[in-house]
RNA sequence: GCGCCCGUAGCUCAACUGGAUAGAGCAUCGGCCUUCUAAGCCGACGGUUGCAGGUUCGAGUCCUGCCGGGCGUGCCA
């Protein structure tokens, strides 16, 4: 409706052009909007205002020539004039009326786009350390990443969703030693646990597999674990922060030569793919799923990282200082230089992500969102500067930061610290509210924006809970359906269909203004990469059903009023459907 | 210090990237169940968009400077 609106403006525009009552050399861009008011009409364009001041003159008087020229549409029922110079456009009922029977035709289709247009994008979200259960923190990254990736989908684009996999590192050492110490304490060794090991319970569940597996096969002596190590650092003074760095690294290094490369490798596969289960299953049961998991490991094992640092050199964007080798990021925008291999020879983590970068763009992708927590927003500079020096266009990385997320309960912010251990998991966030509420709580505000996530709200069953709001309009319109037959009635589609001109009511008419606006969401959320403008709409959506429910029957006994009405809340049911669909909500039929 | 993000009703947030009279929910107050689910509806109250300038037909939105908050600023991952 829009686009054709669009074409009707443009057509007068050229018509003027022709005549000469505008300058030809114009090459006006014609936006039309929904209005935000009905007095307004359905649409709106302010193209007479911008005209204004190149064709030199008064706005109102383009207004009133484009509107002369405008062709007649069955569509539009009236054009007006107003303000400074607006055309609002409204629409006739027949048009309005019309968006039900599209509903019902394309059923879980309706809303889908072509704005992406088949363009590859992929989508890299959550990617946390394999060290851990997730936290609170990462399901907001879950829940906007997943969505936005749906609604991306919904809008045309071809979509993967991409979970990179920190499986190599020293802190994948650390986890591994981690539960050799655990395996050691459950065969009885008793060996001091580092203080920057991983202390989760979880450790010892990895341990006992291990155990299952190899009995005591990896079982050494104390003195042979911790003999001539240096001291653990204890307290908070940055020396003993120190010594606890240099305490766990030495304590690695003695696992990985006490064990061999075989037996370490047994700790350590077997705690990385016990987190990384652990990890796909939270998110599954969290309504996220990946098309692919990729391995840091496979990119350095594959030469990528030094693929992609020769493509540096060879660009002269790498140098030699203080024996390290640094990439000119200053040069590309960022704000220092970055070191990419260090004095003692080894790659840095950076020099991971530009070889990460480098494969995304060799696989073909148009565009790649990162999905990053606000913490990491020193990363934008660095990840750009690397792909300019790579001669890729910095504009196809994106990287939309997610803000922190703080709980409440009880009115109070829920403490959390990663260093004693005390966060909150999304398991149990998952577990307190259900799946559905702390998805749309994630989304429900700009990813830019911090949000406050009132715990109570979320699992109270109550016209306060956004989620229960939109899931019970859904449930009303099913429960009506279930009641047909109590009434002595049934639904006939094709009766409603012909009857839709019955539809008159002002309340009605808010309805399907509604509806007819949900493919418009779909593609404003995924240009602007902003899913929670599909929550709000949702909700407001809701609204106009309730409201509407509360002032009209819609099981009158006039049949073809009555399977009008049916027609109208089935297809508020099949949008409202759709819509959670993108969100991860479900849409039960009862309440 | 420098860099990035944010500041809108008492609270939590919108506002279609520069449009018309800045909108919702919560909270507070007042109404609606003998009728399709009251997990609902209707109404009232609530604003100098942090402050001061600037840009233009038009600014919550853009530019500058302040004020206040968050985060970052390792040869860590």
């Amino acid at each position: 409706m829009r686009k054709l609106i669009q074409e009707l403006i443009t057509q007068a525009l050229l018509d003027m052009q022709r005549e000469g009552s505008l300058p030809k050399e114009l090459e006006p861009e014609v936006v039309v909007e929904r209005t935000r008011s009905i007095e307004h009409g359905d649409f709106a364009s302010n193209v007479a205002l911008t005209l204004a001041k190149p064709a030199r003159r008064a706005p109102r008087e383009i207004a009133e020539e484009i509107i002369d020229r405008l062709l007649s549409n069955k569509n539009v029922e009236k054009v007006e004039l107003a303000g400074p110079g607006f055309i609002n456009f409204y629409l006739t009922q027949h048009s309005l009326q019309s968006v039900i029977t599209q509903i019902l035709a394309q059923g879980d289709d309706y809303g889908q786009g072509y704005d992406g247009n088949g363009t590859r994008v992929q989508v890299e979200f959550v990617s946390a350390n394999p060290t851990g259960p997730l936290h609170v923190g990462h399901g907001r990254g879950a829940a906007y990443g997943a969505t936005l990736s749906n609604i991306l989908e919904a809008a045309g684009y071809h979509v993967q969703r991409e979970y990179y996999v920190n499986d190599a590192g020293r802190q994948m050492d650390i986890l591994a030693t981690s539960v050799w110490l655990r395996y050691l304490e459950l065969g009885g060794t008793q060996v001091a646990f580092p203080a920057n090991g991983y202390q989760g319970d979880y450790i010892y569940d990895v341990a006992r597999t291990v155990r299952q597996d190899h009995g005591d096969d990896l079982r050494r002596s104390a003195q042979e674990v911790s003999d001539g190590l240096p001291e653990d650092g204890i307290g908070d003074d940055p020396e003993a922060k120190d010594q606890r760095e240099v305490h766990i690294d030495a304590l690695v290094l003695r696992a990985k030569q006490a064990l061999g490369d075989e037996q370490y490798g047994v700790c350590y596969e077997a705690a990385l793919n016990a987190m990384v289960d652990d990890i796909r299953e939270d998110l599954a049961r969290f309504n996220v799923v990946y098309d692919n998991w990729f391995s840091e490991r496979e990119l350095a094992s594959s030469g990528s990282v030094q693929r992609a640092l020769d493509q540096l050199r060879e660009q002269s964007h790498l140098y030699e200082k203080d024996g390290a080798q640094w990439l000119r990021a200053t040069e590309f925008g960022d704000e220092k230089d970055r070191v990419v291999i260090r004095e003692d020879g080894r790659t840095t983590y950076f020099a991971s992500d530009i070889a990460y970068f480098l494969n995304k763009v060799e696989r073909g992708f148009d565009r790649t969102i990162y999905v990053l927590g606000a913490d990491h927003h020193g990363y934008v500079a660095r990840l750009r500067a690397a792909a300019s020096g790579l001669g890729k266009d910095p504009e196809m990385l994106e990287i939309p930061l997610v803000q922190f997320a703080h709980l409440y309960r009880h009115g109070e912010k829920v403490q959390m610290s990663t260093r004693s251990g005390k966060f909150v998991t999304l398991r149990e966030l998952r577990e307190e509210v259900g799946t559905d509420a702390a998805r749309f709580f994630y989304v429900m505000r700009s990813h830019d924006q911090h949000l406050d996530f009132d715990l109570d709200l979320a699992k109270s069953q109550s016209q306060d809970n956004p989620v229960y709001y939109i899931q019970y309009a859904h449930a009303r319109v099913a429960s009506m359906f279930r009641k047909l037959d109590d009434k002595g009635y049934s639904h006939n589609s094709a009766i409603g269909a012909a009857a839709l001109e019955r539809l008159t009511e002002p309340h009605e008419n808010t309805v399907m203004r509604s509806l007819a606006q949900y493919p418009e969401v779909i593609s404003a959320a995924a240009r602007k990469r902003a899913p929670h403008l599909m929550a709000h709409y949702l909700r407001d959506l809701a609204q106009d059903f309730h409201s509407y429910y509360n002032a009209h029957q819609v099981l009158v006994d006039d049949e073809d009023l009555r399977n009008a009405r049916l027609n109208l809340s089935q297809a508020v049911g099949q949008v409202l459907a759709n819509g959670l669909k993108l969100l991860g909500v479900s849409a039960p039929d009862s309440m």
